[in-house]
DNA sequence: CAACGAGTTCGACGATCGTCGTACACTCTG
DNA sequence: CAGAGTGTACGACGATCGTCGAACTCGTTG
């Protein structure tokens, strides 16, 4: 199973759209673009189970948020900043800016 | 009851982002956006009920994307444009723009 | 090998969502 | 007043969502 993530061309606008929409995942993206460095999935303080944790990484991958790629034991995440800013310019910064407000 | 809209500042983006999350709802706007008149709500093209109608427009109102008030026998709506742009700079114009395309 | 840590898979659950149809309310126009 | 047009209220439905727990896999480390 080699992780599917969908092609630049492939990201859809409605899903990005949903794949924000929720509250915990619109914190991981924010936690991501915050330092730039991958992240394991583990290491962002979310009050949720791991099963929730692997569901809502799921999304995001599968929106074409974020990229995924095992090193070792642990699963590295990173935001797709240049797809998105490609296919969706401003978008990203649009939604990002208010969410590190909060 | 007086049509619920939330103030400048209970505009919450993830209910935004949730508003413009569906395909139906993403095409009112980008609509609404095109020609800057307000519009009834019949008059999209849309190929859903009624009652269908009615939801899609209340769950955009409620987010606080648009705005809409009776004028006679009709209901029109308009993009709270202004106000999203306080709120949350570049947003829209990012949503807009591959919405206009696709 | 045994034990641990990090993620996944697989139901399951209640909640919400998008859609519909029917019945109703309101406003304008004969 | 009677009708037509526009929108709402209220259930209802199947689907999806966010969450969980328990059992599992895989890599690392003792």
């Amino acid at each position: 199973m080699p992780l599917e993530h969908p092609d630049r061309d492939e990201i859809e606008l409605t899903a990005v759209l949903h794949a924000l929409s929720d509250p915990q995942r619109l914190r991981i993206v924010a936690v991501l673009a915050a330092d730039e460095e991958p992240r394991a999935c583990g290491s962002f303080g979310l009050e949720i189970t791991k099963s929730t944790c692997t569901h809502h990484f799921r999304v995001l991958r599968e929106a074409g948020v974020i990229e995924q790629w095992r090193e070792g034991a642990a699963k590295l995440s990173s935001l797709r900043r240049a797809d998105l800013e490609a296919r969706f310019p401003g978008l990203l910064d649009a939604v990002l800016a208010p969410a590190a407000v909060a």
